[in-house]
Parts: C-alpha cells; structure tokens; sequence
RNA sequence: GCGGGGGUGCCGGAGUGGUCAAACGGGACAGGUUCAGGGCCUGUUGGCUUAGUGCCUACGAGGGUUCGAACCCCUUCCCCCGCACCA
C-alpha cells in the first residue's frame, strides 16, 4: 500500500467541501444548532491558543451534525479597539520592536510599510484568518462573515442600534473615571502602549482635610480612610517646604497646605488651584487642627515622611500604623527634640494609640503588636517597617472589623462589618461631610512607548454600560439558571462575576470601532461591541445584499424583537432567519473571559431580547501550554496554526490539542504526540482499508463477537455522553485508543477471521465518530470504503445498552491472562513446542470464603463485626483485596451468590477459546474442571487463576 | 487578601472509600518483522527480590476518621485564571 498523503487528503476534501457548500447553513424543517467562537482580534495570525478553543466548537459542531442537526457555525473577525490603530501607528514610526514583530511573523520589509495603513490590518489578517480556518478543517459557513467597526456600515449600523436600545432602556449611564495618560500625546496609555510600568493603575487616594483655627487646611493623603477615628495627631516634616494654595472645593474656595507634588496631581486632575505662598514644615509644629468626629489634635514633627508620597504629611494612626506608632515613641522619648519645637511635654505623653479596629487574634492595636514581632526600636529601621507596613495592611484590610468606636458615627451602623467590604460607604460619608476628597495616583511610574512620562487623568463625561443595575443583575442570574455550562463547575466563577460587575466604561476617545450614536466624539470599546452579535450572524449574509440607506433601527427592530410589518421582502426573510437560529446553544471562550466578555455576553441578551432568545450554552476552556510550558511572546513559542499544519499536518494537530485537555485545565501541545499520533492514524486509515469488507469469520455469532459486540456498543454510549459533554479528550481516547485496543485483541482471538458484518459495523462507527477529531482523514477513509456521501453528514452510531455485557469482559479477561500465564509456564518449563497443554479450572479459596460467610452471616451482617470475624482466616486473609470487594457487593445485594456459577462461566469461556489457544501455542488444549480429575484435584490446591498443565 | 480551578509515575493525564504500583496515551529501553528508514508486533519501564507468588515505599506536606484513603475531614505549602475599562 502507498503511503497516504495526508497534504494531499486535507486540500482534496476542504475543496469538496467548499465546492457541496457542505457548512452552507439555511434554515430547514429540521432542529437547529448554532455555536460561536468569539471572533478573534485581528492583529496578526492566528495561533494554537485559538486553535483549542475553536476546535472545541468546530468539533461539537460536527458531532451535532452527525446527528441530524441543522448546524450553523459562523464566524466574524474582530477589529475594534486601539491595538491595531496603535501598532499601524508603530508602523509609521519605524519603532523598531513593532518593525521586527512584523518581521518574525514572515513579512518583507516591502509588506510592512503596507501595514502602516489601519485598514490594511483589517483586509489582510481577515483573509487569512479565513484560509487558516478552512485549511484547518473548520467547519464555517464563511458567507456570514465580517469585519467589525466602521469600516464595515453594516455591521456599524447594528451596533448603533444596539446600544440605542441599551441607552433607551437606561443602561447607559455617564460618569467619570481615572486613566492613565501620556500628557504629550494627549492619549490615555494602555498596558501595551508602555516601555515602562506594565500592570501600574491609578490608586485612589483620599485626601483628609485637617482644619487649623485659622480655617486654613492640612492635608494628608490615605488608602485607609477607615481609620479615621484612630487619629491621634499629624506629622510634618520639620525641614520641608509645604505650600500653600486655594483651591475650589465643592465647599467653595478653600485654603489648602500641602506637599508640592501633591499639587502638581491636583492640576493634573482638573483641580482649579492658585498658589498663594510657602510655609516651612516647622512653623507648623505644635499647632492644633480639628479633626472629623469634632476631636482636637496636634502637629507634630516627624522625619520618615518622603516629600513625594502623598501630601508629604500625614495624620497619625499609631494603632493602625507601625510607622506612626514607632514615632510616637521616639518622640515621647526625645525631650531634646520636643524642647526644640516648643512642645508641651504632658501634651506629648498623654498621646496613645486608640483602638478602632478589631483583628481576629491580634486585637485593637496590630502596629504595637508588630512593632513587638519584628523588635523594631527606632523609626530608622527601614527596612522592617516597610516590611511591616505591607503586612499590616494587607492584614488589617482584609482581615479587621470596624470596632464599636464607630457606633453611630455614620448613618449606617458599621460595627463588626469588615474594612474591605464597608471602606467605600466609609470614604463616601467623608467626601460628603466635607472633610475628605480624592485624589488619584499611580502605583508606580509608568513611561509610554513615546517616552513620556505618564500621568492620572480623570476622564469626564465617560460613557459606562451600567451592569451594576440590580435588576439587571437579577434577569442575568436567572438567565445564568437557564444556561447549560460546558464544564457545570464555571457556574460558581459566573455568579459571583455578575455579583461583582458594576459599571463598565463602555467607549473610549482612540481606536478602531463604532461611534457611539448620541455621542460621536466617544468610539465604542471592544468588549462592548461584541455582545450580541450573534444575533448579527443569523442576517449577515442576507443583510449586505440590501441597499445601506434600508439598513434602519426599524429594520433591526423587526428582525430581532418582531417590531412591526416586515417592511420588506427581505426584512421577512432575515426575521425568519433570525427566529429560526437564535438563541445561540454553545458559545465557547477561554476561562479568562468568563469576567467579562461572556458575562457581558448575558447581560446584553437579557437586556434586549426576550427570553426564548437567551443564550443557552456556554463552554469555558483553559488555556494552552507548550509541551509544558507557558505559551508566551517572551518565551518564543507561540505556533501558529499554518506553522502547526506545514509541520504535522491538519488532522494530527486537531486530535493532539483535542487529546491535552479538557475541562478548565489548561490543555497541553505535545509535540512528541503530535508527531507519533500522524503515524497512527495512517495505520488507522490503512487498518480500514485492510479489514473492511474483508472479515471471513463465520457468519454465525459466537462468544467473542458478542464480547466485542459489548464493547463496541459501550464505547459508543460512553464516546456520545462525553461527547455531550464536550468532554473531547475522553471521547476522542476511548473512540480511538480504546476501540483501538479491543480490536487488536478481536482479530487476534478470532485468529484474524472476525464476523464479517460486526468487523464492517465496527470500523463503520469508528470513522463517524472520528470524524469530528480527524474529519479530512475520515472522508477519505469513508471514500475508499465505498460509502455514500460525506462522512461529515453521516449518521452518529446509536448503541443498544441490551447488548452492552460487562461481565463478558471479565470473563474475556480470563482467557486474556490464561495466555500470559501459559507462556509464563512454558518459559518456566522451558518447552518452546508444547503438543499438548491441561488447563484447570479451580478458585478454591473462594468456596471456603462463601462457606464461611454464610455461617459468619448468621451471627451479624454488621460489616464493622463481619468483616475483622472473615479476615481473622489466614487463607482468606490471603486475598484481602478481592474478599473485600465481594464482601461489598454481598452486603450491597443481601445474597451469597453461589461460588461455582463464576467457575462454570470461566470453564465455559476457556472452552470457547480453545481454538484460539490452540492456535496461539500449537498445542492441543484441554479444559478440565477442579475435583473433575486425580490431577486437577492437586491443581486446585493452586490459589486463584487456572493451573496449567504442560505435556 | 478575595473568587474560581488544580497538585497522581520520566511526561500528558485517568482514577474521588476496597478488582491501585495506578486506565489510556507519549517517551525511553529490549526483542521480533522489514533491503533500510518509518511503520507495525511483543515485552520492560517506583524500590528490593522471585520462575511465579512476595515485600517495602508512593498519589504536594502534616495530622485525623475508617477494618480499609489518591479518594472523606482538619491544618499547611505550591501552581494556574481573574480581581476590570485591556483585547
């Protein structure tokens, strides 16, 4: 035979395919199934992290097909969001990672100043999206595909109206929100667009105004407003110069002393600000200043504030606080110091911690109880403290409980409520009582890719889809409910997502995308426009066959909701489209989408379709490593899909990605399996060829074909529930592998004349179910084997659990290990041609097991008394593993069955192979039945499987 | 820290109270077939041993429940996803 060619396979069957417009999906008499895989960003090619997420559609699909579905499995192209604008940028300016990113995906330079343009990204990579879809045997109706934003108006138009719909319903809110921002460009600074500070985010500060007799305000910056009423006194720094400012508050002008870095981020964040003088840190010592909760403290110096933290002055929290608290002592300490400034000596003694908070096991005063653990004695100590200081809060946010201090401070009662979760209500009060604001800075420096140094900007007017909405909440878990989730364990992660959202800002002022219809300075985002276009994908097709100016709110008011006549023809048509396909029954994404995008996925479904067009399956999936490694872009080991076929071909690669993983664990690529898996399926295909239609057993059934007849019946049944499932590593192992197996031991056991008709019906259901996995391979097979049609529309074997016999499995498995335990004899013996082999049938422990548990049973059935009572027997205590198993079972049922019945069925099956036995070893072969003979007497001594007798 | 998911042999991973030294697969080693390579077939692949039976040590670590635990309970360590405005 010559060797297939699998290249070869793969093109013949994906022109077929294309040529029948097989995935062509129009609506018909039949049931329906529609799946989605998220339309994949469009900014370079597509990779093996697509590959296993998109198989796991691709190949449910075809399975459904295989059972009579009506399946659609369309796919658009993502085009929306700043990244491509930003790297067509990058283009322009010949940055040179850009440049050499572009190079290692295979570009002449000539190519990539092609790319400088946006829209070439959205031309090009979609193109070839498409061929590496079909080439890897993605079962796609193509003519529904699209570009998203407004590039392409159709599409544009049906997002407008989207989020018309969303803004009616009142979903869309305007507020404001913090970005970090390149101050040069005027643009706000995304994690990729950096070459420093990846991960930084702007942190909320509250800025606490501490109020001096003269009206004039110290203030502090905080991340723990919470401690408020834990306030003893401020720190200044003695040697540093404060400014001091007006500033409009919303209180009116106010007088504001404070740090100067502060001040540049207050101007930064559109404070209206005027400088109006300076005032030495030491002049400030001594005073007193009024504090929330009508509490008087003093100001006191200090040296471990950093000018460029915060304000550059701090309220004191000595309880909270270990840096605060080690000052204090120092400076209780320090009478010199406290002459220096004029500081009253009682006054300063009298200052202790006050307890506020409460944390398990620690109490009201963590800083002492650091302080004490790590032995620190002077505030120099640095390092521990910054050590401490970490620990601390990290602890005390998550862990303390508000104490009784705060009892009737604010309008809702906060005692005993943890920090994390009332901090927000605490800040608010604040900010409304007017002794507080905020003030936003970043976790860390952050520099753009243009080399500017970045900055918090407060964006203005931001448009933000309002899932926080409560009763939108409630219509999204009860769709959730509804909801089939592929695996069942994402639902805890899904609920407690929608439990958290609140609102998202939903368009941004850069980027690819569609303008918002009401605001059209705003650019809708990516992950709010790709919310419910599925919906889209029904009408793709039909929809840019119509001329733009009919494309209307109107149009898609009755093509999604039913909303008045059809006002056409084709209105009508894509209505029918629409109500035939939707709602969508599997939608599949990795399981980091899970927090946004397919939760986003639902909330819009909800929010503007009725119920019986709510999405009715999710799959989550995890994420792809490489032979044991983390796919990464640092790491270089990214494949891409067109590098994964040129080198393994199409097929192997679908079943070794389909073979990683399944569930939520992340799916490994092995490339050795990936490799050793090609040659496999060759076989596979050459076996078929080999034994289909060839098999010259006798037509009558005998023992052997009805044990392989349970088995084929039982991979079937366990294959479609995994299946099902979406389980495809299950599936894919015990179709193939499995069956593999049992075949082998088939054909050696029939001595390679298997049942004709059961061989056929075999290898028959085999190529189906394979066809999900490896579909060109199995077309081909399907071919050679003289069937009809594709196998790709086939029908899915059906299994009959009548004949589904487990127990002839455990009988198959006694001759299986006769054979072993005859060659084991003959090796012992050293006879290589044996004329004649004895073998006996004896387990006698048994008897005496059943013997004495049927006297044993009379006295308890309590297995706590049974079962020490039986293994106190040293010959049953022997076989503890097996006694106990048919311990088990006899408890369970409540019946001694008989001993011998399972002696008689292994004579039975020993008989039955004899043929087999005498044609493995050549010898003749007896079956003889302990106590039957003089010899098998002695041979049942023998404990367990059959004695074997060699002459 | 929180929410979610995990930690099993050289590797990927089955297994959730007794047929477990652990399915299935990969890899490695040995033998057979083949002109050769590939493929295919057979065997071995925790330790000590045996002709076979056997014994010991193992399922991240420690403790507990049980006649019996990879599996149930408690404690603890580690890894992955997410904690957002980014696709």
């Amino acid at each position: 035979m010559t060797q297939l060619d699998l290249s070869a396979t793969e093109r013949k069957w994906q022109e077929r395919w294309e040529k029948a417009k097989l995935f062509e999906a129009e609506p018909l008499a039949r049931k329906k199934f529609m799946l989605t895989f998220p339309y994949p960003y469009m900014n370079g090619f597509l990779h093996i992290g697509h590959f296993y997420t998109l198989m796991r559609v691709d190949v449910l699909a075809r399975y459904k097909r295989l059972q009579g579905y009506n399946v659609l499995f369309p796919q658009g192209w993502h085009c929306t969001g700043s990244p491509i604008e930003a790297a067509a940028k990058r283009i322009r300016d010949k940055e040179p990672k850009q440049w050499a990113s572009m190079r290692k995906m295979g570009f002449k330079e000539k190519e990539i100043e092609a790319f400088a343009d946006p829209e070439h990204w959205t031309a090009f990579f979609p193109r070839e999206a498409k061929i590496d879809y079909q080439r890897m045997g993605m079962s796609v109706d193509f003519r529904r595909s699209f570009i998203t934003t407004s590039l392409n108006p159709y599409y544009d138009r049906f997002i407008r109206w989207q989020f018309r719909k969303l803004k009616e319903k009142g979903y869309v809110t305007k507020g404001e929100h913090p970005v970090v921002w390149d101050p040069k460009l005027n643009m706000p600074v995304g994690d990729h667009d950096r070459s420093e500070g990846e991960g930084e985010t702007p942190q909320e500060f509250l800025l606490v105004k501490h109020r001096l007799d003269d009206d004039r305000y110290l203030v502090s910056a905080t991340l723990r407003p919470d401690t408020i009423l834990g306030l003893t006194n401020i720190y200044v720094h003695p040697d540093y110069d404060y400014q001091e400012i007006e500033i409009e508050t919303a209180a009116g002008t106010e007088h504001w002393i404070l740090g100067e870095s502060a001040i540049k981020r207050l101007e930064e964040q559109d404070w209206k600000l005027r400088p109006v003088g300076t005032i030495k840190g030491q002049d400030l010592i001594g005073k007193e200043t009024e504090e929330f909760g009508d509490r008087k403290v003093p100001v006191l110096p200090a040296t471990f504030l950093d000018p460029e933290v915060g304000t550059g002055l701090v309220h004191s929290v000595p309880s909270e606080s270990a840096d605060d608290l080690i000052a204090l002592w120092d400076l209780k300490k320090d009478e010199k110091l406290q002459k220096k400034y004029g500081l009253d000596k009682e006054m300063v003694a009298q200052i202790e911690p006050i307890e506020i908070l409460d944390l398990k096991g620690i109490g009201g005063n963590p800083a002492k109880h650091f302080l004490e653990k790590y032995g620190v004695k002077h505030q120099d100590e640095r390092k521990k403290l910054d050590r401490i200081r970490a620990e601390l809060y990290k602890l005390s946010f998550y862990n303390a409980k508000f104490g009784s201090i705060y009892k009737g401070v604010f309008g809702r009662d906060i005692v005993g409520r943890p920090i994390q979760e009332e901090m927000d209500y605490v800040k608010e009060q604040l900010i409304e009582q007017g002794w507080a604001a905020i003030l936003y800075q970043l976790t860390g420096r952050v520099v753009s890719r243009n080399l500017n140094e970045c900055i918090v900007k407060i964006v203005r007017d931001q448009w933000f889809i309002n899932y926080g909405d409560p009763a939108w909440k409630e219509l999204a878990r009860e769709a959730l409910r509804g909801i089939r989730l592929y695996p069942e364990k994402a639902r805890a992660q899904f609920e407690h997502v929608i439990g958290w959202l609140h609102s998202w800002a939903c368009a941004r002022e850069y980027g690819l995308g569609t303008k918002l219809p009401w605001d059209p300075q705003w650019v809708i985002e990516s992950l709010s426009d790709s919310t419910l276009y599925n919906a889209y994908y029904t009408v793709a097709h039909l929809l840019t066959k119509m001329p733009l100016d009919k494309v209307n709110d109107a149009l898609f008011d009755h093509i999604l909701l039913g909303k008045g006549t059809a006002p056409s023809k084709e209105a009508e048509q894509m209505r029918k489209s629409f109500t035939y396909w939707y709602p969508v029954d599997f939608r599949n994404s990795g399981k980091d989408l899970i927090q946004n995008h397919l939760t986003f996925y639902i909330f819009n479904h909800v929010a503007l379709l009725p119920r019986k067009y709510w999405p009715r399956g999710i799959g989550v999936n995890g994420w792809v490593v490489i032979d044991g490694q983390k796919m990464s872009k640092s790491l270089g080991n990214m494949i891409l899909l067109r590098d994964m076929a040129d080198k393994f071909n199409v097929d192997p690669s679908r079943l070794t990605i389909m073979s990683g993983g399944e569930s939520l664990d992340d799916p490994n690529w092995d490339s050795g399996f990936a490799a050793a898996i090609r040659n496999k399926l060759i076989a596979f295909h050459d076996f078929c060829l080999t034994h289909h239609g060839k098999g010259n057993g006798p037509a009558k059934e005998t023992p052997v074909d009805a044990w392989m007849e349970s088995r084929l019946n039982s991979i079937v049944k366990e294959t479609t529930l995994a299946m099902e499932e979406t389980l495809f590593r299950t599936a894919s192992q015990k179709a193939f592998f499995e069956l593999n197996q049992d075949l082998r031991w088939y054909l050696k056991r029939t001595n390679n004349r298997p049942n004709r008709s059961l061989m056929d019906r075999i290898l028959e259901s085999q190529v189906i179910m394979m066809a999900p996995f490896v579909p060109f391979l199995c077309e081909e097979i399907w071919e050679k084997l003289g069937k009809k049609g594709f196998v790709s529309v086939a029908s899915w074997p059906k299994h009959d659990d009548k004949l589904i016999r487990p127990e002839l499995d455990a009988l198959e498995k006694t001759v299986a290990d006769s054979v072993q335990d005859i060659q084991q004899v003959l090796k012992l013996a050293k006879v290589e041609t044996p004329k004649k082999l004895t073998l006996f049938v004896a387990s006698p422990w048994k008897y005496e097991l059943y013997a004495l548990l049927a006297r044993e049973m009379k006295a308890t059935r309590n297995p706590k008394e049974l079962i020490p009572r039986m293994m106190a027997k040293e010959s049953i205590k022997k076989h503890g593993q097996e006694v106990m198993r048919i311990l088990q079972r006899i408890l369970k049922s409540g019946r001694i069955p008989e001993a011998v019945s399972s002696e008689k069925e292994e004579f039975a099956a020993l008989q039955d192979a004899r043929v087999f036995l005498q044609e493995e070893f050549g010898a003749e072969i007896e079956v003889i039945r302990a106590g039957e003979t003089e010899e098998s007497k002695a041979a049942a001594a023998l404990p367990g499987k059959p004695a074997i007798l060699v002459a």
